[in-house]
DNA sequence: CCATCATCTGCAACTCTGTTGCATTATGAT
DNA sequence: ATCATAATGCAACAGAGTTGCAGATGATGG
């Protein structure tokens, strides 16, 4: 079970062991990939949660480096947590995000590559999304299309 | 003046001439640098618009590719054209974002690197915004840096 | 140069994501 | 078990962007 890990991490953050933050982990590390708000909230064991609270554990969460999050090109934030990240979750890698079903996959393989910025300034991090259609999504619309 | 340049665009993307489009476009043109519709909203030229009128033409020239949007990890779209991307402006570089002043800034010099999608993924566009702080910001901060 | 019709504009209302303030409740250190 | 501190729930708010609709505007053909 993921909760283990969960709790294990929420103590090497230093941070209070609550029911939503150990849920909250849990659900991250099982889905494995990055899911919006919304969809965390539908999960199960997290839909009781005032949506609020669900946020500031969130942000939270993010600030202590235990999940990354990344911002789709339809504007809303998606959070992902793997439990293999020992030290936290940094998200340095690009994402996928499917605009047909609003998945976001992480593409971990391979690093957010290296880009050249005016050398006065002060890089504090990157997000690098590739948004189009998934293969499922593909696959679906065959019949569909004319 | 950027008038003559705006109207070619628009003729050539073939949409009708209108004063916001035309303004829209000389803005667009001589700031040279992503803006966000509240931005642009407050150009003497474009003050007395609604704008919801201004959202409408943002997309429309998204849409025929005059214009490029980058999503900021601040949640908010910036619109950005150059006069010299004479097939429209694909934007096809990095960004940066300064997260204290706010100001994105183009990274053309250097296209956006190409990552591997699962090939049975579809492409239909990428974005790369890397935050941070702009060098004038680093100054001024350095006289309060205690 | 005017009539016509499609298109564009302005206004009001709305949606969606995320945040803030504050009173109440739970956590964990003692 | 006690108590200070931190976390939660609820209500209200904020900001970006969208939708519906009535009335104005601009391209076109006579
Ligand atoms: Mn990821
Ligand atoms: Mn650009
Ligand atoms: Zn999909
Ligand atoms: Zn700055």
């Amino acid at each position: 079970m993921s909760y283990q890990k969960a709790e294990e991490a929420l103590r090497k953050a230093d941070i209070r062991i609550t029911r939503i933050r150990r849920e909250i982990l849990a659900v991250l590390y099982e889905l494995g990939h990055p899911v919006s708000h919304g969809d965390i909230s539908s999960e199960e064991q997290l839909r009781n949660f005032d949506r609020v609270t669900l946020y500031r554990n969130l942000n939270l969460l993010l600030e202590k480096g235990l999940v990354h999050g990344v911002l789709g090109t339809d504007g809303s934030w998606r959070y992902c947590a793997h439990p293999k990240d020992v030290e936290g979750c940094p998200g340095r890698h690009p994402h996928f995000l499917c605009m047909e079903c609003g998945r976001m996959f992480c593409l971990p393989d391979q690093a957010i590559p290296f880009v050249e910025v005016p050398s006065d300034f002060e890089v504090a991090g990157k997000q690098f999304v590739i948004y189009g259609r998934c293969a499922e999504c593909r696959n679906k619309g065959k019949d569909t299309e004319k």
